[in-house]
DNA sequence: CATCGATGTTGAG
DNA sequence: TCAACCTCGATGG
């Protein structure tokens, strides 16, 4: 599922596969239908991600800023094959050529559709784009409308920075004034779109491990040094996120525990979903309780304050 | 078949 | 603090 490393994915795929190019959009479950016609036939100028948030610049000032929530997810379909990629109607005609299908958001996948193309739509697809030769369709989304530049002008306010897009000392610095201004408890605050951006569940109990920090400590209590040393942390594994597309946070694995944690889930963490198994790294029963209603994984004794 | 849970956010009280 | 929302795969009977 989509944290910002997923959201940032899809807009260099959409970069890949839409930029520049008129764009039909439909909404075969309905409830975008007004957004998407408005739109519809258009060129994408300009996809982008801001932590969690995407958006599609179309001509004339549209934007559609699409939020995938906890379980929305984007599946996208190429025909493969140069030939087939030019082909004309009748090429398409002539029998079902096999679309790759690529599903971006809660797992990733790819793999040979055996359809014709454009494949129907299946369950409940919010929005459709579609050229010649590319398929992505969205389901489940939080949120999916057409903005002003305004109103995404006002979403983009209200965010903390993005280490891909505030590099340096810029971003650096906006974290550690955000972090360091509030008593808040450190788990919540990692979490907290306003302080920083694209954080999600994972990463937040991830991150937490690798620094050895108590959930539970006020932010505002850890000494700059150790801030700084947080938003490095998260901008390598963002950075990471987005050229694997996993996310693979444990640094204590040589090459080959490396390829098997990217395959194998259970390997990936050191303590997400981990609770009542021994820490990785003493042995002590990683521990689980609920902050804010979602659910925090932590290994007490390594990360006691 | 029904129920549950998930990498999230918003808004009401 | 809590319910509502969006969708689908996994799990249980």
């Amino acid at each position: 599922m989509p944290e910002g490393h997923t959201v940032h994915r899809i807009a260099g795929l959409f970069r890949d596969v839409f930029q520049g190019q008129s764009v039909a959009a439909s909404s075969p479950q309905g409830r975008f239908h007004d957004g998407a016609q408005l739109i519809s036939g258009s060129v994408l100028e300009r996809a982008e991600a801001r932590g969690k948030q995407l958006f599609l610049h179309f001509e004339r000032d549209r934007i559609v800023r699409v939020h995938l929530g906890i379980y929305g997810a984007w599946d996208v379909m190429t025909l493969h094959g140069e030939s087939v990629r030019a082909g004309s109607p009748q090429t398409l005609s002539l029998g079902a050529p096999r679309a790759t299908r690529r599903r971006i958001g809660e797992r990733e996948e790819s793999f040979d559709a055996d359809e014709p193309f454009p494949p129907a739509p299946r369950g409940a697809v919010r929005l459709r784009l579609e050229t010649l030769d590319v398929v992505a369709d969205l389901r489940g989304p939080t949120a999916c409308e057409v903005q002003t530049p305004e109103e995404v002008a006002a979403v983009m306010a209200r965010l903390g920075p993005d280490p891909l897009l505030d590099k340096g000392i810029r971003g650096q610095r906006e974290f550690v004034r955000r972090v360091s201004s509030t008593s808040r408890p450190i788990g919540m605050v990692l979490m907290d779109q306003a302080v920083v951006s694209g954080i999600g569940n994972v990463y937040r109990a991830e991150i937490l491990f690798r620094h050895a920090l108590d959930p539970y400590r006020p932010a505002s209590s850890l000494p700059e040094e150790t801030v700084v040393t947080l938003w490095k942390d998260w901008a390598k594994l963002l950075a990471d996120g987005v050229k694997t597309g996993v996310m693979l946070t444990r640094h204590d694995l040589d090459a080959s525990g490396r390829t098997r944690a990217l395959r194998v889930a259970k390997d990936r963490y050191f303590v997400y979903k981990r609770e009542g198994l021994p820490c990785r790294v003493c042995g002590t029963h990683v521990q689980m309780a609920l902050m804010a209603t979602r659910k925090l994984y932590f290994c007490p004794h390594c990360q006691a304050s």
